[in-house]
Order: C-alpha cells, then structure tokens, then sequence
DNA sequence: CTGAAAGCGCTTACAG
DNA sequence: CTGAAAGCGCTTACAG
C-alpha cells in the first residue's frame, strides 16, 4: 500500500472496472461470477493486500465468525498459575475453532462477580463457552438469565439430570468408581477424599458418588472423618492434608478430586515424613502435565481435552444454527502410575 | 426480551421519543445529553437488555476494541504441553487488556507456515501482539511485510539494535550473566550450556553471551564441547544433557537457557544416576510454575510476565494511537534454589 | 453473469 | 440540548 488508507471493495471495482456488487461476489466465490472475473477481481485484491472488512460484512450478515471463550478462575490465583487443566482445553477450543473457521475472543473473569458476558448481545460473539463457572449453585441462576435472553452457550462441566443449559463433561461418576477400585485392589481399606463434594461442586460431587458406590460394592463404608473439603489448587490440597493428618485418623490412601490437590497433598505428606506410595497410595483426577512428572508420578483419571474441545465448540455450533444438540459425557481413562502402586 | 430479535437503538428512540441520534448519544454518555434524557435512555435500555452492536459501532468509528494475540508454537508439542512461560504471558496479557477496556482475539499458530496475521487488515483487531515467534531470522522477513503493510504489532522477546519492529523483552544479557557468576560462586569450573546459541534464538543468544563474559571475567574460557543445541521442551533439554554425557567431557554444572529444558536436563542425569546439586549444579531460566516444585527445586532467572504483559498490551496501544514508543526492556531476578546450591 | 439499490445499526458533523 | 441526514463497507434480493 502506497496511501495510508485500507483499500476497500470500491477501490477494487474502480481498478478492475467492475460494479462493486460483482467484486463482493467474486471474492467470496460466488458461482453467479464468471471465472475470468473472479481471476481479475482477485489478482487486484492480492495486489492491493486487500482483506474483506469483518465489521461491515458482520454487520451485513449478522453473525460475526467469532466464538469467545469465558475463562472463570479462583480470585486467589495469580497469572503464572492458571489451572494447567484449563490450559489444555484452551488449546484444544482454540485448535477446534480454528479448524472450523472461527475466531476465539478470551476474556478471564472472577466467577463471583456479574460476567462480562455480553459478546453474544453487542454481536461480537455469536456464541459463548464457559470454562470453570465456579460454584454451581451460584452459576444456575446466571445461566437461567443467559437462556431467557437467547443468548447461545455451552459450559464444560458435570451433565445434571436439571441443568439449564448445555454442557460437555467427562464421566465423573466412573471416573470416581474407577480410582476407588483400583486402590481397592492396591489392597488399600481407609481412602480418604480431598474435595468438596457438595452440590456446588458436581464434578467433585460425581467423583465422590463413584468413590462411595465403589466402597460401599467392597463392603466398606465411607468415614466422613476421612473427607476434607479442598478445591482445585496445590495450596488447598496442602492445606486439606494438612488437616487430615491433624485429625489423626489413620487412611492408607487418599483420592483427590484434582491432580492439583493430589500433589499438594504429597507434598504436605512429605513435609510429615510419609511415603507415597508405601505409606499412603495417592490418585487424583485430570492428568495435568505436570502428573507425569510429580514425585512419585501421579495415578490419575485422564479426561480426554482434545476431544472435549471440538464437542464443545461443535456443540455450540449446533445452538447457534438452531440444530438440535445432545449434551455429551466424554469417557475417562484411569492412567496407573507410582503413586498408587505398591 | 419477548421478540427473538435482539433490541436497536430505534426500539429505545420509539420507546423514549427521542430521536436514534439522542439514544446514541445518552448511550454514550455524551455530555451534549440533558441528565434527565440520559436516564429515561438508559433505563429503557437496561430493561431491554439493549447492548450496542460492535459491527455497526466499529464499523462507524474504525475501531475494533480488540487486539490480537498470534501464539506460536512449535509444531510437535501437543494441546497439553503449552509452554507454561507463554501460559503465564498469556495470563498477563489478557489481564492487561481487559483493564484497558479491550478485548482479546487468541489465535495459536505454526510459526513456520504463512502467519494468519490478518485480523488488523479485517478490522477485527487495532494491532497484534506476537508471543514465540521461532526462528529470529526467518521471522524478520515476516515482520517487515507485517510492517510495510502499516499493521500494529508487538513482540515479546529480544531487543535488538537492527530490528524491524518494536518489542518487549527481558535483559536476557544480565540474567545469563546472574547465573553464571551464581554458579562461578558456587565453585563450579566446567559450566555446560543448553540451548541453541545464534541469532536465530536471540533470547537463548543473549542469555549465553551473558553466560560467557562472566566466564570470560574469571578468567575461564568458553569449551565448545560443554555446549548442546535445545529448544525450548523438556525433550529437547533430556536429548540434549544425553548427548552431553555421550561426548564423555567432565561438567560440574548446568546452565539451561530456560527451565522446560533444565527440567528434560535434570530428568536425563537422574536416569544416569547423576546427583543435583551434588554431582552437577543446574539452573534455568524463566521461572514457570514447575520451577518450584522440580526436584530439586530449580535456581531459575524471573521474568516479571505481569509487568511485560502489561508493557505489552501499552506498548502496542501507543503504536495504535501513532504516539512514540520505546522497547522496552525488563529487568530480571535471580532465584535460587536448590538445584545449584552445594 | 452483472449492476443499481437497499439496508445492516451505529456515530457524528451540521443545523437549529 | 435535540433531530435529520450522511456514511462507515459490506451482502444480497431484484431486475435485466
């Protein structure tokens, strides 16, 4: 560009002697333009490095190509420590919109203020993902306000038999069963829980059910002594095990509704001198990276990101075009490492 | 909202008897508004859920109200190994944003294809911001177009006397010069580099000429052979440190030039039955999370994200606004640990 | 296959 | 302080 002005369909049709109506169509590949003219109109736009303006051609058509995703985080946490969980759905929802040819707006919120949640009504966005929505008690009575506006939106989290919106989530309940069992079978009798398993928190909720049902076919029952309510963040899991060990009950295991528990809760095990796996099996749920990685490496329940990414924003496409959409539970996978190993 | 169409300013003029031309301007704020016009507008506007269509506005002004964030990554890692430096970066920048009252397009990126770089051509984005770009020389001839074409954008990572564009780094200089007088201190002689050291890597560059004129300052000389090539992954750095201890050349310590391939470096001397700190000290830089939680713990340089993302997102409003910008260039800290402490 | 015209929903000079 | 009008740059019936 020579002048300090974008060019626009107008300086096209100037150059290539079209009607400006004929250019819009030829660089959108109408079939009601003949080759030859699609060939010149574009040939002009390349030279001119010529890019349809989104605002006027969104304003036209009304919808605007662009997904935003609302990222809801605990206010406590700083930037370098978002959840690593989160972290892999973002990519694996940036990679599916841009498969699909959508843009993805990000916005992080604190979940208990009002959402900036308005993309959808300034038409920024033609649809919203909700990733984290924090307690889900507190979040009903939004996501009620969101459906009654029309507003499209999917949330990734526990599928609930009265939910008022669509959501994609894994198979918390077997997810849950399948970490009791296999501690079970680690010969494991005492397995304590790390998370608030209340209605606020289904996906912990669901974790625990699977657990209770798994110990109760093992005819065992569940101690309440040996629950402690913990939310997703190494800091609380210290701080739940921290409490546990206070109540000196004895446990040969402990299942954390999170990796993040989980590997705050071997650290303050480790402060106290107990061994994982010898003394205490350890599981925990989502395989974060840095499971792999932790000392001992981490037994946990793999949720599969990438696929969960595309039925999301699929699931979300749906919406906005009226289809019909079904809401999805993903299968988990348990993934046995040391920790829980003896 | 009754109707399934979303409100116009025209719904709030027929309904206030005001002309579209006051809603718009008691919308706004508009000081040529009487008070009591303002508040008649605006309550019938929240009681419609009214909010003002960003196609049209934008399209009005010439602004977006959005920048854009291109993330490159390398094309082998997958959704769930996200640099965690870039995550944190990311965390900032969005904060950054948000504060300023914009809105963030994210957009991941193979930083060897053809950039999808046109959200400022589209006007769906003011200016861009670039997070990894890869290969330093490879990415110039890109950032001149990006340039010549009058596109906004910033950079984060090395500040160069010849560069096309405006960026913001770190004293990549000083913090490689940190850890090699820590680790000189410490008694280490034979002090071995991970990291591709030439102007492609600018970063990596910097952090190893500041590596080598410590080293140069007491009195020792830079081997060649205590140097291997890495990118940034914890694969990478084990592949690399393997190499190392395949040449069979004696080491007491090493600098990684940043913590994923310290963390792949560390992994493969466990697995030779190599002792950090004992045997051989270790360091790294950037400072992400699992820094602190490495076994041991690893001596690292920080990176303030939060101020970067911050100068970043300023930086980049300044450009678009045409006032004068300085690169900007950040000073670093030394964090020890562990790792490097005998 | 192409063109003239309308219109998407705003913002903002211009006039009063 | 308010209104009538123009115009941002497209897309798409409508007519030929």
């Amino acid at each position: 560009m020579t002048t300090g002005k974008k060019p626009t369909s107008i300086d096209i049709a100037y150059l290539t002697g079209f009607s400006q109506a004929t250019v819009s169509r030829a660089l959108r590949n109408s079939p009601l333009v003949s080759e030859e003219t699609r060939r010149k109109v574009q040939e002009v736009a390349r030279q001119l490095n010529y890019k349809v303006d989104k605002n006027a051609s969104n304003l036209r058509t009304q919808h605007s190509g662009t997904l935003a995703l609302l990222f809801f985080e605990d206010p406590t946490t700083d930037d370098s420590h978002i959840n690593p969980f989160f972290v892999s759905m973002l990519g694996s929802i940036t990679r599916a919109c841009a498969q699909r040819g959508y843009d993805l707006l990000i916005s992080f919120q604190q979940a208990s203020d009002d959402w900036h949640a308005d993309y959808a009504d300034s038409k920024k966005a033609d649809g919203i993902i909700l990733l984290g929505y924090g307690d889900y008690v507190t979040y009903c009575d939004k996501a009620r306000k969101l459906v009654e506006q029309g507003t499209h939106f999917v949330r990734w989290g526990a599928v609930l038999p009265d939910q008022p919106d669509t959501s994609v989530g894994c198979d918390n309940y077997s997810g849950g069963r399948a970490v009791a069992e296999h501690l079970l079978e680690q010969g494991c009798k005492r397995i304590a829980f790390l998370g608030e398993a209340t209605r606020h928190y289904p996906e912990f909720f669901e974790r625990h059910h699977g657990y209770a049902e798994a110990l109760a076919d093992a005819g065992l029952k569940v101690d309440p002594e040996l629950q402690v309510d913990a939310e997703s963040t190494q800091e609380s899991g210290h701080a739940a095990m921290t409490a546990l060990l206070d109540r000196n009950v004895q446990f040969d295991a402990v299942f954390a509704a999170s990796d993040l528990i989980a590997i705050g809760a071997m650290r303050a095990m480790d402060e106290r001198g107990l061994r994982v796996p010898e003394d205490v099996a350890v599981a925990g749920f989502d395989d974060v990276p840095s499971a792999s990685f932790a000392h001992p490496p981490l037994t946990t329940v793999r949720q599969d990101t990438k696929e969960a990414g595309s039925i999301l924003v699929d699931n979300l496409l749906h919406l906005i075009h009226g289809d019909p959409v079904q809401t999805s539970i993903l299968p988990i996978k348990l993934v046995v490492r040391k920790s829980s190993v003896r």
